[in-house]
DNA sequence: CGGCAGCCATGATGTATGTCAACGGACCCA
DNA sequence: TGGGTCCGTTGACATACATCATGGCTGCCG
């Protein structure tokens, strides 16, 4: 897998900093700072934009940088030694990453589609998160959320049946993609059967499986260009408390 | 259900604090904090006694209090609404939990065995974090930590079979022993098999006849007291990582 | 003391999901 | 144009684990 591209600077925007037009701020960890505190943490960012299937970086690794998604959609990933996958979470714009135990990643981050991110050294980030405290909390509270996720994933997994995982999923989709300010009805869902699968904890046949029988059911239509039109939300939602 | 009792103040400590003689320090949050601080902290602190099997909080409560587990144990589960459950973590001395979301908690958390807590109003601890950026620092790698660990979890209970769940449970409860300053080889396992089955997405059924398996294989011994010897420490850890 | 309840273990059987295999369509590229 | 690869779908079959059922053990309490 090659190496991604640095992007090159911003080049038509006529503010100080390109974070004055981001058009996700509201949604991200800088939506914590004011104008002059969002000019120094734009000082130490720098904007990158990714191909599709790329790595941003890889389990293990020494923890360099934290990003966050401002397009386009990103996995985490752990595997075991032969091979299993399990992805922990999909991200798209406005989602941060980064986080990290002992300066390593505990997972590897790839691009599912094209993607941009804005990536923040870690060590400055450090002593930005000092002089901020907003910033500090912010991040907190993003770190808090993520772990109510993981808890919510962890149900999923442990504890539901095929059908309800793929409920789970498109409907949390569908709702993230309201937060982000986009329409919940036909949902983009950029991502592979296999990354599916390896999100849910089923095989590709199953998940496969799984959309036409939602489908045949009436309670979803597959699109074209990786769309799914949620045509019985309330069935789906059913589907995911039980039975 | 009863309600559970509230601790009488500690009677037989020469601090000013109970704090000062507490053994888990160096394992919590309160390790970041120096005399002075920790005094502070000492002041919004009750100590707290509870039974066996008594509910702290429930999953939906307001979250006004945060918690440190002083002594005993604690699990923390989520529900479906046809009761399935998934046990999302167990803690230990030195834990901390009450994390939450919305000023929600996530998940109910209910004790194993007899357990010490100590407690935190919500509130002050909020003006504490404010005032103390090193106990907001350490709350955060606190969070981040626990993450990294549902993460890990997430990859157990969608990848791992019921032999590799059991065998990284072993090992996972020897090691945080170890944390404790405990010996690692006879580990305490103080909770029933259901609460281990829902912790690892199995039946009881299933827990029990890993088990006796293991047993069988010669790398584990049960003992009495819901103690279990780990004779053959490498099998486990090859068990772990592959079929 | 006797009976009841909860926990653990284990056997018999069922089933949701995994595995293996084949096929069609989209895309790429020589 | 043709062959290769990747992806998604579907079918036939296998199996790990769940479900159902039983019995032993312990502790509790009337």
């Amino acid at each position: 897998m090659p190496p991604f591209d640095l992007a090159r600077p911003a080049r038509a925007t006529a503010d100080v900093s390109p974070c004055g037009a981001c058009a996700v701020r509201p949604l991200t960890v800088c939506a914590a700072l004011d104008e002059d505190e969002i000019q120094r943490l734009a000082e130490i960012t720098q904007s990158q934009r990714v191909a599709a299937h790329h790595t941003l970086f890889s389990e293990g690794d020494t923890a360099q940088n934290m990003y966050n998604v401002t397009s386009g959609s990103v996995k985490l990933y752990k595997l075991l030694p032969d091979g299993r996958r399990q992805i922990t979470g999909f991200l798209f714009s406005g989602d941060f990453l980064g986080l990290s135990v002992d300066a390593r990643y505990a997972y590897t981050a790839e691009t599912v589609t094209a993607t941009t991110v804005c990536r923040f050294p870690r060590r400055q980030m450090d002593s930005l998160l000092d002089e901020f405290p907003k910033l500090q909390r912010r991040l907190f509270s993003l770190a808090s959320n993520e772990l109510a996720a993981a808890q919510d994933q962890m149900l999923l997994l442990g504890r539901k049946t095929a059908r309800e995982k793929i409920a789970s999923f498109l409907l949390s989709l569908s709702e993230r993609a309201v937060r982000r300010g986009q329409k919940s009805n036909p949902i983009q869902v950029p991502m592979s059967r296999s990354d599916i699968a390896d999100y849910l904890g089923l095989t590709t046949e199953t998940v496969s499986r799984t959309f036409t029988q939602l489908r045949t059911h009436a309670a979803i239509r597959l699109l074209e260009g990786g769309r799914v039109d949620i045509c019985d939300e309330t069935a789906l939602m059913e589907m995911t408390e039980s039975g």
